[in-house]
DNA sequence: TATTTATGTTGTCGGTGTCAACATAGTAAA
DNA sequence: TTTACTATGTTGACACCGACAACATAAATA
């Protein structure tokens, strides 16, 4: 970053981020207030404001982040593995629960309320499509290669997003009652082949 | 809006049940207040209280209801329906879908914060159970008649509920930039398809 | 050095959840 | 019928919050 971080306080405006993520990840996003953030940085309640306009440009800001992380994720996921359609699909849909359960309170930011429509954010939509644009090139390539059923990809990449959404999103509001990782790793993985398995050709 | 023309009300627990509904609908979770459905409803600050004694019970009663209208309707898509097991999961994923997006301010409540987990509310905890139960049943059910894998039921069932439930998320999010409700429809259709087809023996 | 800009503070306002105290209406008991 | 009780609604208060304005000061820069 520019030596402009290192005013007065240091880096006020990546430790307010933290402060949120730390909060959200202990309490929820509901009681997160900018107010209580400044108290536990022992600033005054008013300095949040020199780095967010207001408190939804910092959930904003957050969100932003967190989607180029896992756009990043889901990239590398594919990096590192085979050519197979269907296991580059599967392991994108991995990628993205592990993001999500390894960064809940940055998904939790991601995915609340629905600010993206709201359409007041271009950076935030643009971002976040990016991501979604990675799990359609995956459908789209699966198609070319005759390995995929060749309904619209967009519906399909929907589809599949909406599993790894849901997935995610239960585990990290705990609804399953899961016992350990491995069984979320399992749960993960046979949800993704469900899907990847019901995109196959004569199947 | 409301009529006081006595001093007690009537039928006050109702209607602020019902405001928050629409307040949902039109605004956000998050910006709901008491005191603001209570201005609305021409009754003092207060006499929400005598109702409910505070804001989460409030949106926790809400939650019972829309478990218990879930629930009804998940029975309802089985009883109208085949005996094929695959058809009747298909079934059950559309009716859910079909709930949430219809009542979408219920279906946000539901799953507003990780209420469930808390333990507090064993009511809210129970119907959201017998929900999922009916699901699960459902998939028990097709293994026995050796239609779908032998696998762990209650890892399918999550599956099964995350695929729906990341659907109707996204749906009521305005996520996918769907033209009609027949794209809506379609969506659900194919999304359920795909994972009963994933559970199918042998495919 | 002087000026501008970036950052932090103090004070204030209206809004909110929630408690306590009080008021009134409906109901049951006498 | 009268009385007491209970359910329901009101008023007032408090602490907290988001947000704005005015001010203070440190850093960059000219």
């Amino acid at each position: 970053m520019s030596k402009k971080d290192t005013y007065h306080h240091g880096d006020l405006r990546q430790q307010i981020i933290d402060e949120a993520l730390t909060w959200v990840e202990r309490e929820n996003i509901v009681s997160l207030s900018l107010r209580g953030i400044a108290r536990r940085l022992g600033v005054s309640h008013n300095a949040p404001y020199r780095h967010f306009p207001d408190k939804e440009s910092l959930l904003v800001a957050i969100a932003e982040t967190g989607f180029r992380q896992l756009c990043r994720a889901l990239q590398q996921a594919l990096e590192c593995n085979s050519e197979d359609p269907q296991k580059r699909l599967e392991a994108i849909g991995v990628a993205y629960i592990r993001y999500a359960v390894a960064n809940s309170a940055y998904y939790r930011v991601m995915f609340s309320d629905r600010q993206l429509i709201c359409g007041q954010y271009p950076e935030l939509e643009q971002i976040s499509q990016a991501a979604f644009t990675v799990l359609l090139d995956a459908i789209e390539a699966g198609q070319k290669s005759q390995v995929f059923i060749p309904q619209d990809p967009l519906q399909l990449a929907r589809i599949c997003w909406s599993m790894t959404h849901g997935v995610s999103m239960l585990a990290i509001d705990k609804q399953f009652s899961l016992s350990d990782d491995g069984e979320l790793l399992d749960l993960a993985q046979m949800a993704t082949a469900t899907v990847s398995r019901g995109l196959l050709k004569r199947s």
